[in-house]
DNA sequence: TTCCGCATATGACAAATGTCACTTTCCGGG
DNA sequence: CCCGGAAAGTGACATTTGTCATATGCGGAA
């Protein structure tokens, strides 16, 4: 099994290539230590998987990882990360990466490397154990705050769906420019210019 | 370990009650059978613990789900399914369940249970093993496909940050016509009506 | 070169949208 | 009972938006 492996550290990057090699299954193709380097070494040797540390100096494993996934739909990506980290875990997840595992765990590197080559997806323990919470939503966009009324939020709604006002006023029994004002007030009190930023608001401050 | 116990068959709802209760530990204060009755009896109850199904007639566990935890923020809500149905697990999850776990493994429930109640989480092995699947970006939007070009993808972008026609223009340095021209061209090769269907459609289809 | 296609642009127009000022209706507290 | 304030509606208006027909310039294929 040919793996490319990418890590800021030398040396950390060292001593996995000679674990990992012990094995007698694996082999190092090539290693890096850079998200670029990390896009150019996959290009270029196609392993069967890419084993990426996640914060390095300028660009991102995440951010490669995406890159790569976008050229090579099928590659397959292990992060390798020294703790969990919040935040990274979601984006690995929600990118696709095959897994993510702990630096500490060296001994599991090995037997996740086959399983992701086998098509399987690995997490250690405590990373799986953090998936609930961060998939919990984000703190609800509170309306009573902003004032908004519950006739105005079944309006966001609508107009978040692409409705025009003729629509959202027959789905809702009211008159056309009853939906105007209701909007232009919703745009008064959320500081935005048309429905199209409402649209936006929707999706990225209220479901986002 | 107080639960309540939400089934929409009785049956199951009996004899689930049967088994947890012969464990000594847990007392099931209360059953129903409904999405309804499961917001009802949390806040009669405020039970340690709510076991429910997730498909039942009228409102799904999910919503009612939803509801509770808009309530009662802290509330541990743990669901048990037939088999282990994709959407579901998604919304599960990101609704900010604690589990979710197999009727088949009824003999799991209880040690579930206790866990929950201490504050984790607790997923069946089949569950799990779904989530990185699941949490997979959806295929990426092909604008190839579409026949949209770069420039149009450009104007998408910024048509989903709510930009007005004039304003895109200035980015660009384009007309403004040119870009309604623009847009007039991706709505029709989207399908779309105007530009607030062109935002959702970036947020739900391209980005979502 | 000529011709086609593309990107860019303009002008005219109808429809949709947002704003504003002003009713009408209804409901609950005084 | 009357009052005041929501909720819903109307009409007028300016602006934005989307459509369409058409024009110009430019680069590549025939």
């Amino acid at each position: 099994m040919d793996i490319v492996m990418i890590d800021d550290d030398r040396l950390v990057a060292l001593s996995l290539k000679t674990i990992l090699e012990s094995t007698g299954q694996i082999r190092v193709t090539a290693s890096g230590s850079s998200g670029a380097e990390a896009i150019e070494l996959y290009r270029l040797h196609k392993p069967d998987v890419i084993l990426m540390d996640i914060r390095m100096e300028g660009m991102s494993g995440i951010d490669a990882g995406r890159e790569i996934l976008r050229e090579f739909p099928d590659a397959k990506i292990l992060y390798l990360t020294t703790f969990s980290d919040d935040e990274y875990i979601i984006n690995a997840l929600s990118m696709g990466a095959k897994g993510y595992i702990l630096k500490q765990d060296f001994e599991v590197i090995a037997p996740s490397l086959e399983a992701v080559m086998r098509g399987q997806s690995v997490f250690g323990d405590k990373i799986i154990g953090k998936i609930p919470e961060l998939m919990k939503p984000k703190e609800r966009f509170d309306f009573d705050a902003h004032g908004i009324t519950d006739k105005e939020r079944s309006i966001i709604e609508l107009v978040a769906e692409g409705l025009s006002n003729k629509e959202i006023a027959g789905k809702l029994f009211l008159g056309e420019g009853t939906v105007r004002n209701y909007i232009s007030s919703l745009l008064d009190k959320l500081g935005l210019r048309d429905r199209t930023q409402l649209a936006v608001f929707y999706y990225t401050e209220i479901k986002g």
